[in-house]
DNA sequence: TTGTAAGCGTTATCAT
DNA sequence: ATGATAACGCTTACAA
């Protein structure tokens, strides 16, 4: 059974099992093809039977478009990362579309390295690319279709999500439960989700009560050094810019005896459960499957531009890393 | 600048530029190729001079061959398979291989389903299916090129870990500080990791010493579960099936008060950096980038076969999550 | 060492 | 409605 290890069904072999020419198969098996509908039938029939199945490659030739969307990430470990590129993934499937993916290993260089050499081997490209600066990724990209996820670029279609108004739900739950030093572990320089997010401090926070701690090249390390700098500030609160900076955050404060919510309230950002196996951590949700869909969706089924970008809304979860201020 | 969205430079571009034949050209730009060293070099020069990347759907209908693999894991989400992902393609990039990834949402069916749908489109499959069934999965790869990663199965190229030898580590480790009384939380039934690591157990284990607490479907979870049956069996010590799984253990333990390690010591499996952002955690660190890497080297450089696979040595390392036996 | 020419499987143009 | 033919860009005998 199953032996037929046969060389490839070609659309030469189906005409000439029906005496026909390629080129009404062709037609017969493509959309818009204008064939009787006798023909399509016994086609499509013949097709099927002979375990026919299309040449990609030189259909892409043909076309001079290939049947797959270029997937750029920093970072797979990250499981923020790995969620976008598993739900890419799921929803190119959905669409017949196969996913070519990047890990970039967080080197702008990289990204744009690679976003060339895939231009012209991909429909378009979904780009989670924090770091390299703006008019680099646009040249790379040279419109080539791409919709930009967790960034805003000028010019193209993002998906992005409220951090300005995650912070501010944060910010919110604390000063609801007593708190008024409440401090913010800022990410990595020039990303954008880090100007966002500290905007969003900015735009609740009073200069004088404001305590940032950063740039933070590393999220748990970045937490960890955090600590020390948090409780001399007199902090009684502190919102991070994800949950793995919360963690190193925690992690550092438990070996110091602080009590964590007793003591001091912390949330993180991303809403990542992978972050809560260790500690139920308050958090800001980022919608992260929700964006890869959509990114998928613009890219496949628009001329994604800036009028495809959408801002998904954030969600505040709370756990049990905040609580009331300390009393005195 | 950077303006040049014109049509694609062609090796016949570079051709008529140097006022050669599009063949030299070729043969200046491939491997092989027998030309004088002054046309490669002028050839290499123009092509980085005119842009020129080469049209991998002309390549590959020339060829028949794709150069691109396909990547099958159950869940990105997870992070051993998140890490395999990574370096797979990393892997691939250097060899010039394009990577197709599909998650399969840890469903049997959809593993089968999609290496059937990918089957003419890659030059073969580095495949993470732990679910599945020997000859359904030996039949859905229908002879493609293929490395199976993290199983073993008859007749394939498997790029395994000695877990075994990582579980006897453990009870060694386990029993050099005083436990007699060291259970196993097991992991989902059918999967070969989960069997091979009770198998190392129960070599190392006399049958009345021995306590199994599983299968458990999902990890942490299932470590949850079984903290209570492990106090009750009296047990000192445990090994999990993966890092997950100590986790929710661990969680569960603490709560109930029980002192990690004083009370009881945790090993666990698989040595992820994310599982000891909580708590530094005893595990058998188990090779998942090397293996990756060797897979994609064996699919592309050999043909792969039984006689390709390679069993990787695991490694115990010590943290905090263990320590000595309670005298009593 | 280099050029010529055929062919990979598909789609598109143009006749018929 | 269908068939012949060219074209997509590359590789590779084969010829020179």
């Amino acid at each position: 059974m199953s032996g037929t290890r046969a060389a490839r069904v070609t659309i030469h072999d189906i005409a000439r099992e029906l005496g026909i020419s390629p080129s009404t198969v062709s037609r017969a098996l493509s959309e818009g093809g204008v064939v009787s509908p006798a023909t399509r039938q016994a086609v499509q029939d013949a097709a099927q039977q002979l375990g026919y199945e299309t040449n990609r490659a030189a259909r892409s030739m043909s076309l001079g478009r290939m049947h797959g969307l270029g997937l750029i990430v920093p970072d797979l470990r990250d499981p923020f990362f790995a969620e976008i590129a598993k739900d890419t993934q799921s929803r190119a499937r959905v669409l017949d579309t196969a996913v070519y993916i990047a890990d970039t290993d967080r080197d702008p260089a990289a990204e744009l390295d690679v976003i060339r050499s895939m231009r012209r081997e991909v429909d378009g490209f979904v780009v989670c690319a924090p770091r390299s600066a703006d008019d680099a990724l646009t040249a790379a990209l040279d419109g080539a279709p791409s919709v930009i996820v967790h960034r805003s670029v000028d010019g193209f279609a993002c998906i992005t999500a409220d951090l300005v108004d995650g912070m501010r739900q944060a910010i919110a739950h604390l000063r609801a439960i007593g708190h008024r030093r409440i401090a913010h572990v800022t990410g990595p320089a020039g990303s954008w989700s880090t100007a966002e997010r500290l905007r969003g401090y900015e735009l609740e926070v009073e200069p004088r009560d404001r305590i940032v701690i950063g740039p933070n090249a590393d999220a748990f390390e970045g937490g960890v050094a955090a600590a020390e700098r948090l409780l001399a500030a007199g902090a009684t609160a502190v919102v991070t810019y994800n949950d793995f900076s919360a963690l190193g955050l925690l992690s550092r404060l438990t070996a110091l005896q602080v009590r964590i919510p007793q003591d001091l309230s912390i949330v993180g950002f991303d809403g990542l459960d992978v972050a809560s196996v260790a500690r139920p951590l308050t958090s800001v949700d980022v919608p992260r499957a929700r964006a890869a869909r959509m990114a998928v969706d613009v890219l496949l089924r628009e001329a994604p531009g800036p009028q495809s970008s959408v801002v998904l809304p954030t969600q505040l979860i709370v756990r049990a890393t905040t609580g009331p201020a300390p009393s005195q």
